[in-house]
DNA sequence: TTGTAAGCGTTATCAT
DNA sequence: ATGATAACGCTTACAA
């Protein structure tokens, strides 16, 4: 008995425990478990009882193994997660709200969205049940291998070209249209546009919509008025330095995201111009920070919880049914107004 | 031949399908591939070929159920991760770095925590082979069952009076003394302390060093200088408020931490007020958000990243050696004096 | 309704 | 150096 009470702290008690205190077959006590129909309610009700007083708890890797999945899915991260620390909690929790509802749990990789074989070793190794892909961009050449392996991935915040392969993507487009209008409504002629071309697609649908605005308002495109950088602080500013130099200047500007702009408002400011009055300014995705500037920024908002509800909830689909066809939404997004254009 | 590749595509490999395509028995497969001694060369190296030509990844659910860990690190919360995004952010990225260096990964919980039963069940299920608790207080009725469980388990960012338990924590203590000298060396006699006393261990450091400071400062303590607050914005307003309305108010103000000093500041500036000229304002934590105001806002920076380091790396003390014994460290703090108190 | 037994893919303990 | 074989703890045909 003493030596009983003694294992029962080391070793997890099994089903094989609780079947030999009731003098049943595991099997048995596997079912009364599972709530199978093909048990005695009696017997049930006593496996029950007696997994409770023993503190049963399945043990999650046999089951892993048997059932042949983990309930967990993978996020791959293959951008910093710091720096853009707003976008990723918000995504994360709406994410581990989604998976947890529906009975998953939500493993983070940071190092394995950084090397294609790394990837698939970890799909090979069925860790996890499906992917979530948090990247700047996936090429085709990662898309392909991936469909192959029959894991389940979605691709989260990124549209992409692929019609094999399921997004959940915010309406950048329609986002970036929406600002434009905004600033033409406002009486702007020149804009300038601090462009990030390494973002691939989201660039694309971005500087396609700061295009069609203008043509929509019959103002001819310069290309002088749109310069791009990678992302740096020095970088962003000097490409605002650079709008700023231009013989005829900008009256407003937008910037490629949030972090950008408010780079680009510390260069205006540090100018001594006043923002809006001699200068209008925007951001895109919605980023806190964006409010708590001086002025504070006019952005586009993404509904960032909700596209990390809904990747893991596209993704459960897959796992539910795996029939299911490629699963590709486009979430709206919102304009912020803000102090930055109509202060 | 058509067969074995079609399945191929849908089945993962195995020790047994390499051991068959080699003709040799699955130990010898496995001891090759785990580098084991009692192998020859020559049949290691067979064996490590034809294992990558088939593109075998061994089963993780296999290999936990074997060897009985998985070589994964929950990380349970019981505070929203939105709102605090950068403390989120930051010490995630900590945690997966110190974890994937180790060939570790991190798994999230965010109800488990919500209920001590679902903590347990989460022990006991061995979903992962150790906890790190992100808990604004861990009461000791939770401690001691994760003790009997004999689940090793961290406490992140808090310390906790019980010998028995492991945390990694900044140092509260010397940080709130750091900015409470800096305060006193400006020359501040009154000093108000917008307090948050549900963080229990947390706020009985803060509110120990500035008690201290005061006497080392020969001051009387005033309690009614002291105003709590349960984090709210309205509420961290209002404390804010109270402090401004005392007959003789103070000329300069501590919040708990950065979050309550952004709203006091706009507290402040709406009632005219100059900051610091006309009142002093200091946060605690260094979250970024506090360096974007409008003035920024003077703190005492907590190595968030170092802290997520170093909670894995304890974890992982104790998964190395279960004889390890409690790991209690308390990081140093840095104090960031901005325009908020030397504007 | 219940029990027996096979199997999930490994690793580890024996023999040989 | 290598091969059977028994676990690890669970689920699920198949028998009884």
């Amino acid at each position: 008995m003493a030596f009983t009470q003694t294992l029962f702290q080391i070793m997890p008690v099994t089903i094989e425990d609780i079947s030999k205190q009731l003098g049943v077959s595991i099997s048995t006590v596997s079912r009364a478990l599972n709530g199978k129909v093909d048990v005695s309610e009696a017997t049930k009700e006593r496996v029950q009882q007696v997994a409770q007083e023993m503190g049963y708890q399945p043990s999650a890797a046999a089951r892993n193994l048997r059932r042949q999945r983990t309930e967990k899915i993978g996020f791959v991260f293959n951008t910093a997660i710091s720096g853009i620390s707003d976008y990723f909690a918000e995504i994360i929790a709406g994410a581990t709200t989604a998976a947890e509802e529906n009975g998953h749990n939500i493993v983070l990789y940071t190092n394995a969205g950084h090397s294609p074989d790394e990837l698939l070793k970890l799909c090979k190794a069925r860790e996890v049940d499906g992917l979530v892909l948090v990247w700047d961009h996936v090429p085709a050449t990662v898309i392909d291998p991936l469909l192959e392996e029959a894991l389940p991935f979605v691709i989260l915040g990124r549209r992409v070209n692929h019609h094999q392969a399921s997004y959940v993507s915010p309406d950048n487009y329609n986002g970036a249209l929406a600002l434009m209008r905004h600033l033409l409504d406002l009486g702007h002629m020149r804009i300038g546009f601090i462009d990030r071309p390494a973002m691939k697609l989201t660039h694309v649908d971005r500087f396609a919509a700061y295009r069609d605005a203008l043509e929509g308002a019959s103002i001819p495109f310069d290309p002088s008025l749109v310069i791009a950088t990678d992302g740096e602080q020095s970088n962003n500013q000097s490409a605002t330095y650079q709008l700023l130099d231009l013989p005829s200047p900008p009256t407003a500007v937008i910037a490629f995201h949030d972090l950008i702009a408010i780079d680009a408002l510390e260069a205006i400011l540090e100018r001594g111009l006043h923002v809006p009055r001699d200068i209008a300014l925007a951001g895109f995705d919605g980023l806190s920070a964006s409010l708590l500037t001086k002025p504070s920024i006019t952005t586009v908002k993404q509904p960032l919880r909700k596209i990390g509800e809904q990747s893991v909830q596209a993704l459960l689909c897959f796992l539910a049914n795996n029939k299911q066809q490629p699963i590709q939404i486009t979430l709206p997004v919102q304009l912020e107004i803000r102090e930055s254009t109509i202060g």
